[in-house]
DNA sequence: GATGAATGAGTATTCATTCAT
DNA sequence: TATGAATGAATACTCATTCAT
């Protein structure tokens, strides 16, 4: 291994220890009441150092988003990738998916919302907010070819693939933040799983023939 | 009149004064970076009047979360109320319903998730944190009410009514916040009532047996 | 005196009361060593009260500038309108209003160099820019007229008036820079006086014919 | 050449290859804006070496007003040895050695005046202040002795020659700190050139009997 | 000597909130 | 009631300097 190689390696590692530190701070105390001291004081780090690895404190929270983003599509690319698997089976498959990328990091789906402000996006560097969009695309595009293959197959109903894939995604992201919303307020059991589970039932329906 | 029902009444004119005007700046800067003295000066009040009819920030804030609360309530208790509809024609109504909630202020739906945020509520006085939760859970049971009758009639599949009003609502919220998110950082054109109307046939298909 | 101009005169009041302060504390520590909670303390306010007088730090430093720059014009001005004086007379009336202006406020001088970084100019509010300009062209074209009127009665050499201004000013800022340098590289005594009589002395030998 | 000149050598050589970047810097953004990293980055050195020849920030920026006192001192000092030239023409060889000082480095005239700060002064090693303290005085003793010499032969007003040469110190970098700013402030067009020539005329005018 | 990653003290500015009038 | 001047706590970000390698 070459000096260069370990060199980005040890970089890499700071960022990851960096951004498991924000994931930790942000979902406890939201982005404004979140402190980059706090942040600092969780990663072991100096607040300095933070600002070696990200431009700002609104580079550093996207930096959350994409993370998932990446997740979710690893994830809905391996399910489209599945060969013998039907258009039913392949939605079962994305509903999995799903859950899991519920599991990966629960509140920060309620984060991912925080970008729509203009004033977040006026703070990411072009090359950040590139990614996400790309990324964004991406995943709802392989979403989308999953309902496209249901409705060749004359499965599903006959609708603009990505206009479903857009409904899907709402529909999960919907059913997570309500439900979070749920928990803060009535401090009710987690319903969560009871109620995507629901969710994706009646989709399903509603989009098969 | 009273002298006493009067000022009563001058003051709840006040009260709608200051709302109206943080409701133009909230949707115009977001929370944080709308201040008081925005508001203030948009109600034609001074900063100090403004605590004179809300405790603070989020409680003023929380107030116009409140106000769609009550729209919405209103909307699907006549819904439910209406005599001689069958539930399909119930669920349209609803669909009405909530298209006519989001033009009534299409950006407080996004405002409403900052309750969550524990931080916000703990800001919050008891009294207003009832009130939400007291109207938000009559609201949800009035658009449970409805796919209840449609369950009884056999016209809707058999779930529980409050699980099935909770998909719903968070179906129409999911849209709603998917779109804004699209609109700012693609810039596309507003296919927000193409988007909900898609997926509101798909939750009907759903649930109808 | 009605209440307007009270609130006017008190405003003005503080305005100079944060002044007081700010050139004391800029005078001890220089523009960048001192804080602006340093003249906080000084001027006896909040550190957020000096913003609701002054745009911000580089601003209220300007402002300073702004001070002498008026009390120079006024000086100058009153050395020209005076009847009766000849040209040899005025440039003797002028030098005293030079000492004065330093008697006024020895510091500044080396202050008013500031101004040039356009760092500096950048943060400056255009009204203030044009005021400091106008009184600085002004200044300049009443020192510029005594000069003139000794060339029309023979009595100075016929140079461009402004240029001889300008050498007039650059000769009285350079000895008051000057003699600050040497006094803190050297603690020396003050001979500032009469350095600046034995270059006033020069330059009138050096406009006479 | 011994091992150890030749490593005097290559640290020399080092120190100029930073005091030169520094001088880049320091001129284009001035002391306050540019930063350790730039200078660093503009010689093609780490910010650690950097410290590796210079005590600290100030120290290094003190270092190039050292420089240009160098220069001004072996122009004055050859102007004195010049054999078979009158006081008259050692005047104006003086004149063609100030303008050469101004052309060696316009900016550095300007930040000489840092030097006072009695915060800076604070920082700067005992040292290198001595140095700077010795260079001055040589440097004015040198003009002095020109002033002299004239006196002597009774060419000049009969004045202590360092006040003379003070006198005629503070016109020189007046004048140039007069010219800068008006530059900045008004964007005129360079009159530098024709202003000192006028204010060294005047001057001259001004000592000759 | 040289590096450059890490440090952490330092500060301008903002703005929710208060309170004397 | 209404005001709005004053408050002062809170915080993102910078950068001179250090030190382990």
């Amino acid at each position: 291994m070459g000096i260069q190689e370990r060199k980005e390696r040890e970089k890499e590692r700071r960022r990851q220890q960096i951004i498991v530190a924000a994931k930790r701070v942000f979902s406890d105390k939201g982005f404004n009441k979140a402190t980059m001291e706090d942040i600092a004081r969780e990663a072991e780090l100096s607040p300095g150092t933070l600002y070696l690895y990200f431009k700002n404190k609104e580079e550093l929270y996207a930096s959350l988003s994409l993370r998932i983003l990446q997740y979710l599509l690893i994830r809905v690319e391996h399910v489209n990738s599945e060969k013998g698997l039907g258009p039913d089976e392949k939605i079962d498959t994305l509903m999995e998916a799903m859950y899991d990328v519920y599991d990966f990091d629960p509140l920060i789906i309620i984060n991912m919302f925080h970008l729509q402000s203009s004033e977040t996006l006026k703070n990411l560097s072009p090359k950040l907010l590139e990614e996400i969009k790309t990324l964004s695309r991406k995943a709802l595009g392989a979403i989308a070819a999953i309902f496209e293959e249901g409705a060749k197959t004359g499965k599903f109903i006959d609708k603009h693939p990505i206009a479903l894939a857009d409904t899907f995604w709402a529909l999960f992201s919907g059913v997570v933040l309500w439900e979070a919303s749920k928990k803060i307020i009535n401090e009710d059991k987690d319903y969560l799983k009871q109620t995507l589970r629901l969710a994706f039932e009646i989709y399903r329906r509603g989009i098969e023939k």
